[in-house]
DNA sequence: AGACCTTTTGAACGATTGCTCAATAATAAA
DNA sequence: TTTATTATTGAGCAATCGTTCAAAAGGTCT
């Protein structure tokens, strides 16, 4: 062995993930990373490679930390749908004051890159694509449970669950009304219990 | 008078909205807009100011251009909810083949600028309102003409044609799936159709 | 034609971009 | 303590960024 790492990982990641959330990738420049992160360039390329490389990273990294989110309220909740509900209320609701962003990282991702930069839209639509199988998983359970009808369908409540938290999000990113935000994830999960084959 | 413009205003702001709509605003450099709207940087400078000017003005154009293509939707079927419904069917289908992005320019920019530039963002923000309000008058004028109930609730209708919209562009960024997009659009149209008080 | 005014041009500015690399520092094993 | 190996530093590269401006070109009037 030799020297050994002064910077954790983890750490680094996190705070560039919230950076290129907030701004952008193109937004984001190199600098602005080494003044948050207080590393020196010849460090953050030794350890990521290139911008890219950061950027993927932190995508991953995003990715896992909204699924452990939501773990984390799923295992909280006595019913899997209560908690996913309560996931969905934080981001939309408690997220808006300490997030860098009220729009999701992946999907801010894709479409930024879409048109762009073919490897890391396939990249962020991948990130995308488990996101949705994760939460077809959950109604899955859901079901087996007994937390919803038989003829429940979880395939149609995964994707639809995408498609109204990814427009609720757009919808009451830089809107401050939470009652209102409240309201309507109520109508979400009211519609999303009921998909049916 | 004097010399009078090369360069027609339209076909200018359409093209600088492309390359925005497509790349975004600090993905895209006044050396593209340069070589894709053929104006060197004096001109540019003396007819919109700034980078932010043009992005200002090509952010309205685009504003405008959607919604006179709504009314050309609408004009054109006997209900216009149809027509609403048509209209939605060509930005996420049709439009996912001949448009710089799938996703609305004005959620990408108000999804850029949120936390970055609260010019730009207030500018994207009061662009999406003034959107809600044409489509919830479009309701409240099918509801006056008969097309739906009585107990319609055109203000509700309208936020959620807002969200289910931009939610469903996003889901279908990049993906190439028309009939399952065809088919989540029906479903989008007949829940909003019992949208009441 | 000539005078007058506006538009267009394009070289070039200082700042910033992503990134490199030789030098230096720090650790673990011998 | 020495040696071997790895991590960190930070000045600085070439390229590109948004923007400016004096000069040239183009059009309308008398």
């Amino acid at each position: 062995m030799a020297n050994t790492s002064k910077f954790n990982r983890g750490d680094v990641l996190r705070k560039a993930s919230d950076l290129f959330w907030g701004k952008g990738f193109a937004g984001t420049s190199i600098r602005d990373i080494q003044d948050t992160v207080n590393m020196r360039p010849g460090s953050i390329y030794a350890t990521f490679g290139s911008k890219e490389g950061l950027f993927k990273e932190s995508l991953l990294n995003y990715a896992g930390a909204m699924e452990r989110k939501m773990d984390a309220y799923i295992g909280n909740a006595h019913n899997p749908i209560v908690g996913l509900q309560q996931y969905v209320e934080y981001n939309i609701i408690e997220g808006a004051t300490c997030h860098p962003s009220g729009v999701c990282m992946l999907f801010k991702a894709s479409g930024e890159f879409n048109g762009q930069n073919p490897a890391l839209f396939q990249f962020s639509q991948t990130l995308l694509d488990g996101f949705e199988n994760k939460v077809t998983q959950i109604f899955a359970d859901a079901k087996q449970a007994g937390f919803v009808a038989e003829d429940f369908d979880e395939a149609n409540a995964g994707q639809q669950f995408v498609i109204q938290f990814t427009g609720l999000r757009n919808y009451f990113n830089g809107r401050n009304t939470p009652e209102l935000a409240k309201q309507l994830i109520d109508k979400m999960f009211v519609n999303l219990v009921n998909e049916t084959h």
